[in-house]
RNA sequence: GCCCGAAUGGCGGAACAGGUAGACGCAAGGGACUUAAAAUCCCUCGGUGGCAACACCGUGCCGGUUCGAUUCCGGCUUCGGGCACCA
């Protein structure tokens, strides 16, 4: 008996598996797309952290080979972008040649994983056959209106030079390099996603995703419905719309304010206040919304200028602030000290009116210590008085609208994408600047616009593109006009490639298509997607974006690309989340080496369930390692026997256990299964084995461990493969045994237990129980006798 | 501040649908085999009491529903995550 040898064993199967893959004859079989998302190769190499998703998706992948699904299982590079410039940089290297070496090496390590992944159909975003069609959407996109480009205040990271989308600059920090951001005023590409709010919303719901990560989008797009309010500016022709969530509060309104970016400040100051309004304008304008947002104190200024209350008629004096947020609803809003607490801070601080408008019986009377925003009945409303907040909303709302003075309104917090970055290493956005024609798109024939290849590609201090400097490949007849024209210089954002990714993969070498129709069909929508968390809201945001447009183009025929989304839990270490940037973690070539692949994807998935965030424990894969031992002693050279009851019992079971934990993605105890089943079949391995047990264990193990599980299928003297087999299936009628036994309680305490035949009747299962439990029953009264056929008999007894 | 999630031995975790809490593994301790080591095998391993059979307590805390609660309900505490002046 040997130790059993993975190194030679793995080894022998990763060539044959490269000589004859494992999907064979899949012509008439269903499809199943499982896909990861894939790797940007900015550091030199995946830590195990990696791993855990890519053997999720590879068990999966191999689970439904073995059920008769043809499986495409890609993988590709997401290589363009911040990362990767950055990582080169650091290295002193061309983007191009440090991107080629990473994926080497990542290409090296997922082949050493003994992953099922199709190499035909590898995918690299920096590739100008790939990159030409990322250009395409964006083309269409500009025909259709969801490009454009616009100056306004963005988000900018002064540590990476480069603008920031609403969904990098969450909390006013860069999502990259965590640095605060601040504001730059630039002329950008936008992409329209708000035009798509409502459907990116409304279509969570037909998604079988993580609850949480549909709640994030939700959060995102931040949907709410209200009113849009015009009130009059005394002694002025302009008006001011106000967006205000609760129109029945409305004659508790006693102030207004504007955004400090608002155009209607610099118009309305009165000339006496206009310093002071000035001052404050360009002191918000110069702080980042880091600082502002650590602001614990309002702060504002009068402008000098009042609005009226369209119920009350009470003046309204207008003010500037920057709590109120200028590219949210209408930048301006009604201010109702009485019913929100930023408003209540506002109005107690300058000294400016509280009316209460919103009552409950405990309120009455009581001047306000605090914003009350609860529900309630309405006072000091004049004929609104008496209604709920209901019933105010919808009756102030028509008064509105009758008065031609507001409307109801729908708002949301998703704003449009900042498209374009001032960087290199990213995809040319395809368009020529001319003078006479203003911008022009590059027709499709011309695409790709060719990142060209230049040694200084560092970024600038001043949001100009590198790609500015290259005079010979800016400069370019206009295609409309044909005269002089400029090519635009900034690239396109990391999410650009990756936004349609998948749509490729079952069509990499189509030139005149994105994909084909036929691939489309036969492929999309992607039906299992694995990744982490971190793309909730940006990747999985922007490729559901991208695919409704596709949608709407006809360039596909689905408007969701991902069916089914799993989230695979972090692996920290040693407390620390893991990078491949600072080469902190643990790396699977320390692993493989030492314990076998088998081992280690076994180890990912024993860790913890596969959703948890889990912590890497060097010692804890000594546990898989001896499960492995175990086995190979178990199955190398068995001693066979004719299947008895008890075996046969034990397969089907074994089957069943693993089969459902698989469905339900319980990973670990998938493993911890397989460890249970083998020390059983240990104990009986003298007695002897039969064939199909052993042969029926390699099966169930091949999606986890395919190399041991092919080598056992192997010896035991198949020459096929054991992926050419079918998914085992087990007979509930052969799990049933003729006894069974029961937990037996008093008081709904563990007294015993009683082997009763699997048939008995309740009578006689009561009886046998109380017999058993006579010298705790004798003497006391049985008020209650409860049996759960199967499980428990409890007797629920008064005395003792 | 608002929203969401979680809490089980020294550790990671298990418990189908309300029915034997702690599967499986790690670590630890003890033993067998061995000249020795490696490997392997066996035993112990939530707490308290007891020589023991056994008894009582025990799934963050308090309460409720139930014959019976880790599981359901109400109220807290702590930790993690998301958003954060969104009108």
């Amino acid at each position: 008996m040997s130790r059993y040898d993975f190194k030679n064993v793995e080894k022998k199967w990763r060539k044959r598996w490269e000589e004859k893959p494992v999907q064979q004859n899949t012509k008439d079989k269903p499809k199943y797309y499982c896909l990861d998302m894939f790797p940007y190769p900015s550091g030199s190499a995946l830590h195990v952290g990696h791993w855990r998703g890519y053997v999720l998706s590879d068990v999966l992948s191999r689970h439904k080979v073995l059920q008769g699904f043809h499986v495409l299982h890609p993988m590709g590079w997401d290589a363009f972008g911040l990362a990767a410039e950055n990582n080169a940089i650091k290295q002193k290297k061309h983007p191009s040649v440090s991107v080629a070496e990473n994926i080497t090496t990542m290409k090296r390590q997922l082949m050493e994983m003994g992953t099922i992944y199709d190499w035909d159909f590898e995918i690299n975003t920096t590739d100008p056959a790939y990159y030409k069609w990322t250009q395409w959407v964006f083309a269409r996109m500009f025909e259709h209106g969801l490009a454009y480009e616009q100056e306004m205040p963005l988000n900018w990271c002064p540590t990476c030079k480069v603008v920031l989308a609403n969904e990098e600059a969450v909390g006013g920090v860069c999502e990259r390099c965590k640095n605060p951001a601040t504001k730059k005023n630039l002329r950008q590409w936008m992409l329209k996603i708000t035009r798509y709010g409502e459907r990116l919303l409304n279509d969570l719901g037909k998604l079988d995703w993580p609850e949480k990560v549909k709640k994030m989008q939700t959060d995102w797009i931040g949907k709410s419905h209200g009113a849009e309010i015009d009130f009059t500016v005394l002694g002025e022709s302009d008006s001011i719309k106000a967006f205000t969530t609760r129109p029945d509060t409305l004659c508790g309104a006693t102030f207004m304010v504007l955004a400090p970016e608002h155009p209607l400040v610099e118009k309305l100051t009165a000339p006496e206040y206009k310093d002071e309004v000035d001052a404050y304008v360009q002191r918000a304008a110069s702080r980042s919304s880091v600082d502002r947002m650590a602001d614990k104190e309002k702060t504002g200024v009068f402008i000098g200028r009042y609005a009226e209350n369209p119920i009350t008629k009470e003046k309204m004096p207008i003010w500037v602030a920057d709590y109120v947020l200028y590219d949210y609803g209408t930048g301006a809003i009604m201010c109702v000290p009485g019913h929100d607490e930023r408003d209540f801070a506002f109005a107690e601080k300058f000294g400016l009116p509280i009316v209460q408008v919103i009552s409950t019986c405990a309120l009455v009377g009581h001047k306000l210590k605090e914003a009350y925003t609860g529900d309630g009945i309405l006072v000091n409303s004049g004929e609104f008085n008496g209604l709920t907040v209901d019933e105010a909303k919808k009756a102030i709302g028509a008064f509105l609208e009758k008065l031609g003075r507001g409307k109801a309104t729908v708002n949301y917090k998703l704003r449009d994408w900042v498209f374009s970055r001032q960087r290199y290493w990213g995809e040319p956005i395809p368009i020529v600047h001319c003078e006479a024609c203003g911008p022009v798109v590059v027709p499709d024939a011309e695409l790709p616009i060719v990142l060209p290849d230049i040694k200084s590609y560092e970024p600038t201090d001043t949001g100009e593109s590198p790609l500015a400097k290259i005079e010979e490949w800016v400069n370019t007849p206009c295609p409309k006009c044909k005269q002089p024209a400029k090519r635009e210089t900034n690239t396109m954002p990391q999410w650009a490639g990756s936004s349609w990714y998948f749509l490729r993969y079952p069509d990499i070498n189509n030139n005149d298509a994105l994909a084909s129709p036929e691939a489309l069909r036969d492929w999309l929508p992607v039906d299992y997607y694995v990744g982490g968390i971190e793309h909730a809201v940006l990747h999985l945001l922007y490729a559901r974006f991208y695919t409704k447009f596709l949608y709407d183009i006809g360039a596909v025929t689905f408007e969701e690309p991902f069916t089914t989304l799993f989230n695979i839990g972090m692996i920290n270490y040693k407390g620390k989340k893991m990078s491949k940037g600072e080469g902190y973690g643990v790396s699977p070539d320390n692993v493989l080496p030492k314990h076998g692949c088998d081992a280690l994807r076994l180890y990912e998935m024993f860790i913890a369930p596969p959703e948890i965030d889990c912590e890497w424990d060097d010692s804890g894969i000594e546990g898989v390692s001896r499960f492995l031992n175990k086995l190979w002693r178990l199955a190398e050279s068995p001693k066979l026997i004719a299947p008895t009851n008890g075996l046969i019992r034990l397969r089907h079971k074994m089957v069943r256990d693993i089969s459902t934990r698989l469905e339900n993605l319980s990973l670990n105890t998938v493993v911890s299964g397989f460890m249970e089943h083998t020390n059983t079949l240990q104990t009986l391995a003298a007695e002897g084995i039969d064939r199909e047990t052993i042969e029926t264990l390699a099966v169930l193990l091949a999606p986890f461990a395919p190399h041991i599980a092919e080598e056992i299928w192997e010896r035991m003297g198949n020459t096929d493969s054991v992926f050419a087999q079918k998914w085992p299936e087990y007979d509930p009628e052969m799990l049933k045994t003729d006894t069974i036994e029961l937990v037996m309680q008093v008081n709904g305490k563990l007294r015993g237990h009683v082997t009763v035949p699997a048939n008995a009747e309740k009578d006689f299962v009561l009886e046998e129980a109380r017999k058993a439990l006579a010298s705790r029953l004798d003497g006391a009264e049985i008020i209650k006798s409860v049996y759960v056929p199967g499980r428990i008999i409890n007797f629920v007894i008064k005395g003792q």
